[in-house]
DNA sequence: CAAAATAGGACTCAAATGGTCCTCTTATTG
DNA sequence: CAATAAGAGGACCATTTGAGTCCTATTTTG
């Protein structure tokens, strides 16, 4: 259905390494790496993304690294989202050019959309990270939907480049 | 954030004209893509998509054309963007190869996206099609969200090549 | 039979993503 | 003070994906 980005996937699994050890904990891009199984760059590059976009806090220099920058249940998954993939909407024009809907029908869906698009905007914004790094119990907003997903036919994107890193 | 693809909106959108008529009735390819001010080949493909997945009924010959295969309350979001753009998961691995996911912490986290992954899937599978043809009343599970996207910095993706079609 | 539709692909082009690397700045420490 | 260990910030390439077009069947109707 709606895919995330790859970086916003690993960014939240990164993140969940900072929540799951005490607070304000501080880990450089290698070790945090190594501990997600993530190439060094690619880390590298997500944790500063991160970090510029006020998630994280940087130390520079030889004991230098990461920390949170505010308490893993004031982080929610709609910043991180954002962060890393840009506050794209879900159809093309969530923006307000309406340059292009010239059409009745089509304008009146696309505002269904919004109301939609908003909807699932609030719902990750009201997960926390310090939900999605806990043990198996449902974070509030994450409980809704139940289903282990039917018949989901198992398009294999990942498992392509894993002899090396 | 999480963007579909065009031709999953263009989709609902085509789907939203046959919502707007008379139950039963027929159109074609050409109008249709005239009324939404799209080129026919892009429409044509797309109704041809939503023919195979069985939520239009086509009649090929002079006189054919598409129409609903079901009532348009009957018809889900959910079914659409799954006929329009496979039934993809929010993340890679929502699948069940879990060969890649070596880790607990990211595994853990997978988990909890799957939930979510879940809890969107049934919310887009409770909006009709109806809902969206409708006027601007909200549906049932649109009127969750209201928020009319606080900040949306726009990042046109549109109006790119336009001139022509 | 001719014309008007849909069915089903193959194909092309552009843009987004994933991923790597290089250079610069900042801090620590011997 | 110099070496080293970090992060900051981009530039860059390759692959994938998505949009859009087109061509050749196959069905109908008149």
């Amino acid at each position: 259905m709606f895919r995330m980005t790859r970086q916003a996937d690993y960014g939240i699994v990164l993140l969940a390494c900072f929540a799951q050890r005490e607070e304000g904990d501080s880990l450089n891009a290698r070790d945090l790496a190594a501990e997600v199984h993530l190439p060094v760059p690619m880390a590298s590059k997500i944790l500063k993304a991160l970090a510029r976009a006020g998630l994280l806090a940087s130390q520079r220099g030889v004991k230098g690294g990461y920390r949170l920058a505010r308490r893993p249940d004031e982080i929610s998954l709609a910043e991180i989202i954002d962060a890393l993939e840009g506050p794209i909407g879900i159809t093309d024009c969530s923006s307000g050019d309406h340059s292009s809907c010239d059409i009745a029908a089509l304008c009146a869906v696309r505002g269904k959309w919004q109301s939609i698009s908003g909807a699932m905007r609030e719902a990750l914004g009201s997960i926390s990270l310090a939900s999605m790094a806990g043990p198996p119990e449902p974070g509030p907003a994450a409980a809704a939907g139940r289903r282990p997903l039917p018949s989901a036919p198992a398009r294999g994107k990942r498992a392509r480049k894993e002899g090396s890193p």
